[in-house]
DNA sequence: GCTAGTTTTCGACTATTAGTCGAAAACAAC
DNA sequence: GTTGTTTTCGACTAATAGTCGAAAACTAGC
C-alpha cells in the first residue's frame, strides 16, 4: 500500500539571513536596506548573496545563524533574529542538494558597524543581480517584515533606542512604502502601551521648528497585540 | 579574523505535520484534534508522534510532506498545509541527528477518513504522552492555528463546504477556547468578504428552532486581512 | 389548531478604535 | 518682532466591534 520507505539521504543545510536596517540612501532618503555580499566563486559569482553558511553538528539553526552573521556584523547590533522559512527546492543551488533555512534580521537606525569589504548594505529600492534564490528569500522576509510592523512591536528593532515620533513614521513608511500620519502612530502605539516618553528632546534642525519629544518601546521582546477585538477572550 | 568555515556536515532531514481537524470527543462536544500515531519501535517507542518521514533527494520539504501524509490519511481531505518552523536541536532525536521542518495540516470538519491502525485523531484537551519534541511542535502549530483564525480566513480548511454561522461558532470555539459571538462573527466575517450564502438551509433538530442559512467561504485559498486600517494605504 | 420551547436571524444601540485636520506650541533665521 | 518650520495636541468624523433583545421559523405535545 504504502511506497518503499525513502531513503532519508543525509543533506546539505545552511542558514541565510536577510539582516533589514532603515538607512539614508544615496539621495539622503530614509530606505529599507539589506546586508548583502557579492560572491567572487561559483555558483554566481558577481553575483549578490545573503550572509549565512553551513550548519554545523552541534549546533541548532538560530545558533548557526547567529555564528555566521558575526562574520559581517557585529551581532551586538541586531536586535532581532527570528526564524523566516526552510526553503528546499531540489535545484535552488545548481550542482548539490543544499537545504536552507533562512531568517530575518533587523539592525537600528542610526548605527553604522564595520562591514567586511565585500559586504555593504544596498537598498531594497534598486537591488542588483542577487544569487541563487536570495531573491525570494529576502522578499518572503520583506513581507514577512511588513506584517508584524502592523500588530506587534517590532520596530523596537529598526528605531533607535530613542526616537521621536517623525523619526519613527519615516522608519514605518521605509518598510510600508506609503505615507503614515504621525499623529496616527503615536496614538495607536501609545494605545497599545508600548511607547515611553524619556523626558527629553531633540533640538530643532537649522530650519526652525518646534523641539520632538523622545520616545522608547516599554519592551524590547518581540510582542503581539490581538488584531481583532472580536476573536479576544471577553474578560477586558 | 573570521573562525574556520564550518564542516558543514550532511544531516539527516525530516519532515513532521500538525494535522488538526474539529470533531465531537467523547463527550459529544465539538473539539479540537491532532492526527497522531503510536510508535511501536524506539526511540520512545508507545508514545504518540505526528505524522512525516525522511526528506527524499529529489523533493522539497511540502512535497515530502504531501507523500507522508499519504500514508495516513486521504491527501485530498487535508484542505489546507503551511511551513511551520524548523526545529533543530542537536539532541532532538537520542542517537543521531535529525532536523526536522514542521507544518500546519487542517481537515474540515466532518470527514471522517480512514485511518491506518495505530494512527487516531486525540483531542487537544486530554493529549497522550508525546515523543520527542513532537509535544512542542503541536503547540506550536496550535499557535500558528489560533492567530491566523483572526486576521485570515483559514476556517475555510476547518469547516465543512456548507455550513450553518452556528457551526462556525462552535469550530472558533474549539480552536480559540473561548466563546464568540454568531452575530459578530457572521458581520465580521461577512464585511471582509469571505462569507457567502448558498441559498440552503439546514433542517432544524428534534428540538425544534428555526432553520439556520447556510454559507460558504468565497475562497478555498489563504486570503489575509490587513489587520490594522492605520498601517494600511491611504487609497481606500 | 394552539401553546410552549427552541434555535436562528436581524436590527438597534453602544463602545472602541482609527483617520483627518487645524490650531497652538516652540523653535531658527532674519 | 516677523516669517517660516516642525512638532504637538485636541476635536471631530469614520469605521469597526460588542451586546442585547425582539422577531422569525421551526418541533413537539396537547
Amino acid at each position: 500500500m504504502t511506497p518503499d520507505p525513502p531513503p532519508s539521504t543525509p543533506i546539505r543545510h545552511e542558514v541565510l539571513a536577510a539582516v533589514f536596517s532603515v538607512r539614508a540612501d544615496d539621495q539622503g532618503f530614509a530606505s529599507l536596506h539589506v546586508l548583502i555580499w557579492q560572491r567572487a566563486q561559483a555558483p554566481d559569482a558577481g553575483r549578490w548573496a545573503l550572509p549565512g553558511g553551513g550548519l554545523g553538528p552541534d549546533e541548532d539553526v538560530e545558533g548557526s545563524m547567529r555564528r555566521h552573521l558575526a562574520d559581517k556584523v557585529d551581532l551586538a547590533e541586531v536586535a532581532h533574529l527570528e526564524q523566516l522559512a526552510t526553503f528546499s527546492a531540489p535545484g535552488r543551488v545548481p550542482g548539490e542538494r543544499v537545504v536552507a533555512t533562512g531568517f530575518v534580521g533587523l539592525v537600528p537606525w542610526g548605527v553604522s558597524p564595520s562591514l567586511p569589504p565585500d559586504t555593504a548594505w544596498r537598498s531594497l529600492d534598486h537591488l542588483p543581480a542577487t544569487a541563487l534564490d536570495h531573491g525570494r528569500i529576502i522578499d518572503r522576509a520583506h513581507e514577512r517584515l511588513r506584517g508584524k510592523l502592523s500588530y506587534t512591536n517590532i520596530a523596537f528593532a529598526l528605531a533607535q533606542e530613542a526616537f521621536t515620533i517623525a523619526a519613527l513614521s519615516r522608519i514605518y513608511y521605509a518598510v510600508l512604502g506609503h505615507h503614515v500620519d504621525p499623529t496616527n502612530l503615536q496614538r495607536i502605539l501609545g494605545r497599545r502601551g508600548m511607547l515611553e516618553r524619556t523626558g527629553g528632546t531633540t533640538s530643532p534642525g537649522r530650519a526652525g521648528g518646534r523641539p520632538a519629544a523622545q520616545f522608547t518601546f516599554t519592551t524590547r521582546e518581540l510582542r503581539v497585540t490581538d488584531p481583532f477585538a472580536a476573536f479576544r477572550p471577553p474578560d477586558r
